[in-house]
DNA sequence: CGGTATCCGAACCGATACTG
DNA sequence: CAGTATCGGTTCGGATACCG
């Protein structure tokens, strides 16, 4: 029995998980997780300075950090080419592309509950 | 231009978002809010001390922490019965029932990954 | 170019005690 | 029964400097 009254389900990651959702949110759930994952599903393969480029928000140290982890997740594939200067090529795996349906279905989601609930409108690039 | 570099999506909750899906992922986001939506979703209204029976790991000041952010992103519904003891039930809004399928497309990768990419057997009540 | 290493404040969250 | 209040440990994540 687990903490929460059911069996456990799965542990990775140093952690115990009750539930699969709770275990496919600790796979995507980091800070800039999504964001990553929405770049390599939808452009493809990209250097590690592209991803940086894509999102100027995010330090180096957590770039390295959230890649690292989906790599250890199996859900990015690294590729290192021996060459100087370095260069690194991160892309999903297979099992990588089968989140993006998920994603696909959290970004409509949330594109609704902004209008329809938070009432906000959406800005387009000619809008603002 | 947001910090990311895109547009400013929206702000709540004291956040702001450049991505819908990070709107969504604060929605959901939580420790135990997945559970909660669960629970609610699948069985219907149910009483605050009903939730905490049904998780018994998580502390009351949890419980209500979670349902009082899930009630301000309307999300839950709160109900309070003026009589004593005290009786306050909760249940899914509109917009609260329109994550379930989220919800179910997270079990459902879930459960694959933990049986494809960590290899681990499906506990049932059976074989534990 | 693609990283590491270190520091440190902020946020998260568990334990515990108390209450109308 | 359904909360609130307070404390403190752990984790998260930003800033910065250095490296092969």
């Amino acid at each position: 029995m687990g903490i929460d009254g059911g069996d456990v389900v799965s542990r990775t990651q140093d952690k115990t998980f009750y539930c699969e959702k709770e275990l496919t949110l600790a796979v995507i759930g980091g800070k800039w997780k999504m964001l990553i994952l929405w770049h390599l599903g939808k452009q493809g393969t990209k250097r590690f300075g592209e991803l940086k480029s894509l999102m100027p928000g995010i330090t180096q140290r957590m770039l390295v950090n959230q890649l690292r982890e989906l790599e250890d997740d199996h859900i990015v594939h690294r590729e290192v080419y021996p060459v100087v200067p370095p260069k690194v090529e991160y892309s999903l795996t297979e099992q990588g592309e089968t989140l993006m349906p998920i994603l696909d279905s959290m970004y409509e989601w949330g594109k609704n509950y902004n209008q329809n609930v938070l009432g906000q409108p959406i800005e387009t690039k000619e809008s603002v």
